[in-house]
DNA sequence: TCACGCCGTATTGTCGACAATCGGAGTATT
DNA sequence: AATACTCCGATTGTCGACAATACGGCGTGA
């Protein structure tokens, strides 16, 4: 439910979602040259779907083409991922704010299960980051649709979503911010439950705030290591 | 300058500008099947590129597919509209405030003097709406790029930018909103100046509610003389 | 030794033809 | 007369081959 399966419908869209996958898990490394007749074969199609997936990916940013040489894989260097979590607070806050007035008291209950199902997660297996983190960004999606605004949903659901989860595949291997981020997320519920729409989108920001803090510091120390 | 004009590239790329442009000025009606051989036809190119153009254009909204059954016109309702407006207004918002701690003195001025022909623009012809509204979306694009946030640029620049111009094509013939908006305007660029974001973002934010109560009352006529 | 230009190869861009699927007209049946 | 079924045309989806372009190695000359 989170991540549609479309293995159905055209074989581009096939191509665009497994490629898609193959990119956020790393399965294809950042900047890496995409042949189009080499992922062709692989996917057991022909060129002229594969390209109308690549130009699908493109418009997620997920792929950077340039005429006459070919796509590649882009790169979420510093600036890409603090530009990315600058526009998110803004959106999600929106969403946050939204959804405290347009949430039905059932949706906002639901939310509050996701979380107590999220917190037996990580009691259970506290080094399982992986599916936490999966079940973070469903709760994010959660808020984004109980925003009803389509537009919202669409941006924050299928590009920024992708994007996010590179980076956390990329990052939040040993992440361990799991506990202050699950009390965060209860704060917002609650808000939401108070129809306190300011106060959710506050806590929305600061949530991703602290996030981006998380990731930056673990950037640099990532940086360290390479130098 | 503002509208790029890729006549070179590949066929895919003129197609999708093509087809954006003809889509935005109305030339092409909203809801309107895209016949693939028809299109190939008139731009004198294979199905192949067009393909990959209208994927371009599913991308930014412009066009909806549906497997097997061919792409079609989006169509501009009132929900999708006040969507539209409500992002556009987190993220003007957001790109305002940036822009006032990151613009150079000289952009600034500058953009006082896009202002300053924008003004002698109307006084000269108060009737020909067309070019200042695109005057309109220039400004706030300056502002777009004012934030350094290449994402932000990206999100209003190539996409709900052109979701916009369609807007405006459909109703602002008979908008006499210029006054006031240019004022608006004004005021912004004077707090892009004193370097007040918070006051930028707020002004922004309003400007925009403004816009969005125009066309609102607009669509309320329109839907009047319709029924 | 380095710079420059040439050429072969690999890859992308494009086209035309074929297969699969959908929508609708027409007909038969109740 | 209404409904369901069938068949046919039209349109989309896909493939393979060809043309155009870019990349890299090689040789030549200063």
């Amino acid at each position: 439910m989170l991540v549609k399966v479309p293995e159905q419908g055209t074989l581009a869209d096939v191509a665009a979602h497994r490629l898609a996958q193959s990119i956020v898990t790393g399965e294809l490394e950042q900047g890496q040259k995409l042949n189009e007749a080499e992922l062709a074969e692989r996917f057991g199609m022909g060129r002229g779907p594969l390209r109308e997936a690549l130009r699908h990916l493109e418009g997620m940013r997920l792929v950077k083409r340039i005429p006459n040489a070919g796509a590649r894989v882009v790169v979420l260097d510093r600036k890409t991922l603090a530009d990315l979590y600058g526009v998110r607070e803004a959106l999600e806050g929106m969403a946050c704010r939204l959804a405290a007035s347009q949430m039905t008291d059932d949706e906002i209950a639901q939310l509050g299960k996701l979380l107590d199902r999220h917190e037996e997660q990580i009691r259970k297996q506290g080094g399982k980051v992986y599916a936490q983190s999966e079940g973070d960004l469903d709760f994010h999606f959660q808020i984004a649709r109980g925003s009803r605004n389509q537009m919202l949903m669409d941006m924050l659901g299928s590009e920024q979503y992708q994007l996010l989860r590179m980076c956390r595949y990329r990052t939040s291997r040993n992440a361990q911010r799991t506990k202050p981020a699950l009390n965060q997320h209860r704060q917002i519920v609650q808000a939401l439950q108070q129809r306190d729409g300011e106060l959710a989108e506050l806590l929305m920001r600061r949530h991703i705030q602290g996030a981006w803090r998380s990731i930056s510091e673990m950037i640099d120390k990532e940086e360290k290591e390479t130098a």
